[in-house]
DNA sequence: AGAAGGACCAGTGGTCCGTA
DNA sequence: AGAAGGACCAGTGGTCCGTA
């Protein structure tokens, strides 16, 4: 049975001060490559259903608020509440799960990382830079079974919004609540104003992830990094002003 | 079939200076983790003796020179000569391959890298910092068919002394041929000052071989990896001078 | 015996798609 | 319909061991 450790309790706050500036956050803005699908059918070679793991419980929509125990014996792992937009600060009612959350959910992983780095460093192993399936199953063997590999993945563009422009991304959320769009929407509109970002800084997003010290030690995703490719080759032919690296004549590719 | 590109000629020369000094390069000296096997047997699973490609012609022992012209139609390729131990500057005679030869290999891949780089760079995509893989598979289809990994990894810590104390490179070098050693008596003999230096500089392999611009390109090598982390943990007590993060009392495992 | 390298394998990065 | 995540898969890092 795996080991508890401390991280597993829910989360409870952080909230954050108000902002008010918008910059290009909010829109679901029509043009460039933010109309490329984001799923292509891959074929998988599988034939036939892929199985299941059997689940000895099934409680679709029990009250018991500690379902989230960590490791209990016997008891079967629920599913984690579904995201909702919420403001900064805003704990989600009901069995949702708010944005703050989300993000600290990162930290967390930030921390497992840490601890692995440090086994690592004492046993003379090679040490990971980024979080890694290994840190994966750390955090899973240590109880937090609630963090998974496909689900960081997935919002790690929201959290790397969060990291760099903290006012965007909160005037993104507000706004984004208030219009009573979805988490899904939400995460899309994540993508433009870190494209817009990129853009400023000379169209080099795996640096502007490295430079970061939390967001740093997550792979950049391959979606952004193919805006940010598409955006950089014309998609928005009204390139920007200040690039840094002398892309001014920027229709024909170039290295960074 | 695949493209032919300049690299394929034979090395030529690359003749360095003469050196003098000789830190700790040569002997064999016994004590410490020095001792350890470097292969354990590890069970592969695979049930009777592993496939062979067919290959057409089967020349032992010819005498053609051209033998390595990458990528000729119809001619099978043939292994690569062994290495011998060679002196700086010195050409290997007779079918046979000098350790500056070796050493330009890497230089190759380097090059190699930077091409995949800039393509990968061109196209958006994630581009390697190591060398990985691709690189290899690169370095083949550019018709450097003499390139390959296991050799390249095998003696990575002999070019890693190459880059980072070149004098005692070479006069290790010179002091194996005068033994008459062979070529792995000589790849043993690399790990030594390798680990004489990590242990100088704070015993962080991964950030010495790092902060070299050519070396870094390389993974570090896990018997190295090993041999430094043995060697710190007091295989051999008579802990060296100048450590540079406080490990004085170090017979108890640190983080670096 | 000494050495080069094809080919294997455990575990990775990436994410699809059956599930709730 | 919207979302969480088990499980899959192509290609990786690492190096063994059949080969010459």
């Amino acid at each position: 049975t795996p080991r508890i450790i401390d991280l597993n309790s829910r989360f409870l706050g952080l909230s954050e001060e108000p902002v008010q500036q918008d910059k290009e956050a909010a829109g679901s803005g029509g043009g460039g490559p933010w109309e490329v699908a984001e799923k292509k059918k891959k074929q998988r070679g599988r034939k036939g259903p892929r199985p299941r793991k059997v689940v000895d419980v099934n409680l679709e929509d029990e009250n018991d608020d500690d379902e989230y125990g960590g490791g209990c014996g016997g008891m079967e792992r629920q599913r984690e509440h579904p995201f909702i937009v919420t403001e900064p600060g805003e704990v989600a009612r009901g069995k949702k799960n708010g944005l703050d959350y989300l993000f600290h959910l990162y930290e967390q992983c930030r921390d497992f990382l840490i601890q692995v780095q440090n086994i690592a460093k004492e046993r003379g192993e090679k040490c990971p830079t980024k979080v890694t399936n290994q840190v994966f199953r750390y955090a899973k063997k240590a109880g937090a079974s609630y963090i998974n590999k496909p689900k960081m993945r997935h919002y790690v563009h929201c959290y790397a919004l969060h990291c760099l422009d903290e006012e965007a991304s909160n005037a993104l959320r507000r706004a984004f609540k208030e219009r009573g769009e979805n988490v899904g929407a939400w995460r899309q509109a994540c993508y433009k104003p870190l494209v817009a970002i990129a853009a400023r800084q000379g169209w080099d997003i795996d640096a502007i992830f490295n430079a970061h010290p939390r967001l740093g030690i997550w792979y950049v995703p391959t979606r952004l990094r193919q805006l940010c490719h598409a955006e950089r080759n014309g998609a928005g032919a009204a390139a920007s002003s200040s690039v840094s690296a002398g892309a001014e004549h920027s229709v024909i590719l170039k290295p960074y």
